[in-house]
DNA sequence: GGTTGCAATGCACGATTATACACGATATTT
DNA sequence: AAATATCGTGTATAATCGTGCATTGCAACC
């Protein structure tokens, strides 16, 4: 076997990842015939561009593509749990309001913390639906179109229109990645199209964003950071650069508390 | 065999399990090729955040909670299946084809049934775009407005305007209430007058009848029982009288098979 | 030609994580 | 009730990780 370049071996392992392959450290190491520490390194450096997610032993994809909604939202069930317990209780949500959902597991577990009280609740997810259409105490609207498997929801120009007729409250954007300079960004143009739409008709905006959203950049921008009015975010993020970079900027970061 | 990293394993474990699947530890452990300790670790992570329960040999799913609507459906689950397969068989539906839907648990057992096979299918159910939102064989459209909690659906003059737009293939109606007399006919008027509009932007109809929905009636009539193409019955129902009297006035009924 | 800068590699070290084995306790089966 | 299988905990072991450092190969530059 003749030996590969190392920019190629890189590339390679990006591509499998993407494909949605989980890879063992030890196994690419012997197949491009390096030592394990050079593998670490390329996984390292392919984690930190946000293409996939490093474990023990080795990396996990984390294309969207390749994880639906179904194992993403049970990934850390317990911790967005309390980001969504956190974000409820700093939402100060009244009687009354008009709420959006967007897409997004996180979304879901906020949903399923939803205060009850009379509301009135818009999304264009579906499981998000799926969960509120047991309640009675709220008036439940979701958005119509074609539903994207890897999203969860409906993004397309009926779900923007539909979007474009509501007077919302309090908008909860779903995010993929979040930074100080980049903004709110996400994986699909005609999402973030959407999400921008919904931002627009919406009074006030919050974001929950996961520990592993910070500071990580999709390729399509939302909005900037300014455009939100509360950052919610994990305990664990509490040291984190970013954060306090946020804060000094004057965004305004709401800290949940350790999960049970 | 390729080891894979533990985290993979456990992810793994844990997508099987909310398919449903239970899950012996020690089949678990050789196949992946570690101890016992090892997937009982797992395990107990697992149960520990919410995704299992834990049982003596092994584990459990612990939702399916992927099935709202669930007082309903589990009634009659089995009957319901074996109507939903004889429907799916019945309906030959060929690939590429556009399917409607409507509202009703008997017509989620259907959405189960689908064949996988490439089709476009619009619902304004949420629980039957709920089960197929993870299938991605299939293009889903979902129809907006406001969820009728007694209904599971939207039903509003924005979900009628949507099924206008649509050029339907062949429509699943739901139905309350079904008689040679009356028709079929429903429990509230905005349902009825949504599956009138659904009824006529479809080529085709079908409709599937458990045994007590026969030669009942509901306030708010539909359509007339010859504007169905097809009438899809129980087994049980072979003897009915109503069944005998509308095979006489030509309508088409299917008879299901005798439920597992 | 020699030197410099850069990127990549392999190795050594302490730290972290997962594993397997041992033990008594508990549940299931006969 | 006895026998067997599984469980949970503790502990020692092994694998992997991240970091720092020296070495190598290569291209650019003086």
């Amino acid at each position: 076997m003749s030996k590969v370049p190392p920019k190629d071996r890189r590339e390679t392992i990006g591509v499998r990842l993407s494909e949605g392959c989980s890879l063992s450290a030890t196994a690419l190491a012997e197949e491009f015939d390096v030592s394990p520490d050079a593998i670490r390194r390329d996984l390292r450096a392919l984690a930190a561009e946000g293409r996939c997610r490093r474990v023990y032993g080795g990396a996990l994809p984390l294309s969207p593509a390749s994880t639906p909604m179904r194992v993403r939202g049970q990934e850390a069930a317990g911790r967005k749990a309390a980001l969504a317990a956190a974000a409820a209780a700093a939402a100060r949500i009244r009687p009354g309001e008009f709420l959006f959902l967007d897409n997004g597991s996180t979304n879901l577990a906020l949903a399923r913390a939803l205060p009850a009280i009379e509301l009135t609740v818009a999304t264009n997810s579906i499981a998000i639906a799926a969960a509120l259409a047991e309640r009675d105490d709220l008036q439940l609207h979701v958005l119509g179109g074609v539903v994207r498997p890897a999203i969860g929801g409906c993004v397309d120009a009926d779900a923007v229109a539909a979007v474009q007729r509501m007077n919302i409250d309090l908008c909860f954007l779903g995010a993929c990645a979040v930074s100080l300079d980049e903004g709110v960004s996400a994986f699909d143009p005609e999402d973030a199209a959407f999400k921008r739409a919904a931002l627009r008709c919406s009074r006030r905006a919050m974001l929950l964003a996961t520990a592993e959203k910070l500071a990580t950049r999709a390729p399509y921008r939302v909005a900037p950071l300014d455009a939100i009015d509360a950052l919610v975010v994990e305990h664990e993020s509490a040291g984190h650069a970013e954060v306090n970079a946020m804060r000094t900027a004057g965004i305004d970061v709401v800290m949940a508390d350790l999960p049970l």
